[in-house]
DNA sequence: AAGGGAGTCAACCGCTCGTCC
DNA sequence: TGGACGAGCGGTTGACTCCCT
């Protein structure tokens, strides 16, 4: 039997959660999870701050569906680099700005499944099934298996959250309609709203070593060279033929 | 209108890698 | 050199939403 830390959460963030994550994020950066997990009172580890903050609070983030190009380079992409060595899904998501590793991996699962399922019944059926896909027609099929399993799971669902995901609905064209990140990053950037958030762990820092930035700057929040979807020149190498291509069909 | 299956996505887990002392 | 610790990654799970019957 695992002993869970007394007290730290699981489980969907609540909005308050966010505000209080990105805040602290801003004030001590993106490193040191842990430690930013403990001063900032959140009950989180720091891991499941660091995935939270990348996945889904980092300002750089594109939210909605994926644009046919993404979805070409991710297949292409994949299709390069997947047979070659371990699918790194960070390396393709780098070459997908705004992108998350995550974001594509479940992309990436969802279409092998919707593949494998169109084989299947092409197989069962002598009939010629036309793909849905247009995208796929220029991969070769990866000799993967696709099941899920389901697992009796201990269902720790923590209540009373949600209304971010929500948030995230589309209109007719895939485009994302106002969501709730918007708000929390006017929120964030507002100094009244700032000053008038009571944390546990900021009321330490203020009584500690720790001091306070006026507004919230800090070089992190600099995404318009230094992101998460740098590419370096070893990798630009490797990438430049694709990522031409998709430019100029774009 | 209701129910069930499929699709989507946030989040957790375990492992590996990198850095520092 | 090796151990400790932090960071990052891929795999997996499960809840929510959508869509079809």
């Amino acid at each position: 039997m695992v002993m869970e830390k007394e007290d730290t959460r699981k489980g969907p963030w609540t909005e308050q959660e966010d505000i209080q994550l990105v805040w602290f994020v801003g004030l001590f950066g993106e490193r040191r999870w842990d430690f930013l997990a403990k001063v900032s009172g959140l009950n989180r580890t720091g891991k499941s701050c660091r995935l939270r903050w990348v996945n889904y609070l980092h300002p750089g983030l594109k939210r909605g569906r994926m644009t046919p190009q993404e979805e070409h380079l991710v297949l292409e992409l994949h299709a390069k680099w997947g047979n070659r060595f371990v699918c790194r899904w960070s390396r393709i998501a780098r070459r997908l700005p705004g992108r998350t590793d995550n974001e594509i991996k479940n992309y990436w699962r969802t279409h092998m499944r919707k593949k494998a399922q169109e084989r299947k019944r092409s197989a069962s059926s002598p009939s010629p099934s036309s793909s849905s896909s247009n995208l796929s027609s220029s991969i070769s099929d990866p000799p993967l298996e696709v099941g899920v399993e389901k697992h009796e799971g201990d269902g720790a669902r923590v209540e009373g959250t949600s209304s971010l995901m929500t948030g995230l609905e589309e209109d007719g064209e895939g485009v994302p309609k106002s969501y709730p990140m918007e708000q929390i990053w006017n929120d964030i950037a507002t100094p009244e709203l700032v000053g008038d958030l009571s944390f546990e762990g900021y009321k330490d820092i203020e009584a500690g070593n720790f001091s306070c930035p006026a507004p919230v700057t800090s070089p992190m929040w600099d995404y318009s060279s230094d992101s998460l979807w740098k590419i370096d020149d070893e990798e630009y190498k490797m990438f430049a033929p694709i990522a031409d291509d998709t430019i100029r069909e774009s």
